[in-house]
DNA sequence: GCCTGACCTGTTATATCTGACAGTTACCCT
DNA sequence: AGGGTAACTGTCAGATATAACAGGTCAGGC
């Protein structure tokens, strides 16, 4: 990697505005020679509902299309970065071959706006967030050779620190869902019943009554703003709020 | 980013035994001129006891020190790892002032087998895993100049790969508990309860009756072999099972 | 000395979950 | 035609969670 490489990671670092976020991706999607370039990110603020970001440099059309047609849960890309960690090379050529029509008609409607291969990098983080930033390019026959063996190392950490400029800039209250704090006590609760112990037990293991249980998860509940226990769990458990212990 | 580097990520891409990624780390390591590596991940199990996977390339009775006196809740570098996405470089002069006693203690023990300063690459997976990979160096003054920058975009993505490989070679039953597999109907009753629905809610929202809904979210608790709603869902959402909806 | 927050406990009524009983219908595959 | 699986439904008893009532103790900060 040469130095100047590093000089795209300190400007998305320093970056205090949408623009500058979007300029620092364009910049990178243009010196490893790519055509387009588009981040998206999924905050966990409910899991029938999450909440999502955007920083584009795709055709508004494509964007349009892409959100009316839900593409998302087609995107061949965006399926393979929600379980994956390393970077995907595609080309449109090969998926246009695949075994599900659907997949062949996202490939071709995107071929009609000039992105035909790419590369892909994936991010997950502990407070439950996904994102991915991809750079496309018009040419077909992409998915190999140097160029995509240099950009991959300076995409992969430039996407991290993308998306923590990112949870910096869009300073909105959907961002901050996972900075709740509860009381050790509470938190030691919460533990416990993700372990599927009853209050009764819960107060056996902590040496305490089962109503002082019953009472500090009650205040969990009301912290989080969620309905009943199932969901205090699951919000905890998503957001990172709790998580597996280191001892 | 030389051709070279990737030939670290492509050699611990084909390993098949712990032997060749220790290799392929402490190969990365050396090419680099740090010191020593060391690999560990822990795997969400459970949360009160989760299971961690570790390569070492650290003294072995630094190894058992840091177990016996549970270090890995003091590790400075762990609790950076655990909550953010982006390398972090240390030195251990800088922390040997840090307030929290425990720390400076920690460091200066750390001091004694030659870990001075290095960087330490996160990861977090869709399926719960944390993963952290770590160089280390005798030298002091270590955190910034040219030799770090270059070696922080090729350790990030080594990283990933590396958590990858691990994944494959280490074929433990503990890591294929993410691939429990639920009906839609389940997938979509636990859904719902990860929003706080009753079954009876749930039972409106999808339109049969409230004891078919009990019936799914039983076979769910029986498939993830858990004792109650709550752990279900905890242990769901751990996994990567159920996941923010797209659309 | 007062106030606040964390932590703790109790009772009662109702809502919900859980497990075990016992089935039906529809579809796919051999 | 038979076997497997997903999806669906019902009832009942006992365990558990939730909500709303009403409190007490203790340590730390102003």
């Amino acid at each position: 990697m040469s130095i100047a490489d590093f000089d795209y990671i300190d400007a998305v670092s320093r970056a205090e505005s949408v623009d500058a976020l979007h300029k620092a991706c364009a910049d990178l999607c243009e010196a490893y020679a790519f055509d387009r370039f588009i981040y998206g990110a999924r905050i966990p603020t409910s899991f029938v509902k999450p909440y999502f970001i955007f920083i584009s440099g795709y055709p508004k059309e494509w964007r349009e299309q892409y959100t009316r047609n839900n593409y998302m849960i087609v995107d061949p890309t965006v399926e393979y970065c929600a379980r994956s960690v390393t970077p995907l090379c595609w080309d449109g050529e090969s998926l246009l071959k695949a075994d599900n029509p659907e997949i062949r008609r996202f490939m071709s409607e995107a071929h009609d706006f000039g992105i035909n291969s790419g590369v892909s990098f994936p991010l997950h983080t502990a407070q439950g967030d996904f994102a991915m930033l991809s750079f496309s390019s018009e040419r077909v026959h992409e998915n190999a050779g140097p160029r995509l063996q240099r950009v991959m190392p300076v995409g992969q950490l430039f996407t991290a620190y993308l998306h923590e400029a990112v949870r910096r800039v869009f300073a909105s209250d959907v961002l901050t869902l996972s900075q709740v704090d509860l009381t050790s006590r509470e938190k030691e609760c919460l533990l416990w019943a993700t372990e599927g112990k009853t209050a009764w037990e819960t107060s056996q293991i902590l040496s305490i009554s089962e109503r002082t249980v019953t009472f500090h998860l009650q205040n969990v509940q009301h912290k989080l703003g969620v309905n009943n226990r199932q969901q205090a769990v699951a919000r905890a458990v998503a957001l990172g709020i709790i998580e597996p212990q280191f001892a």
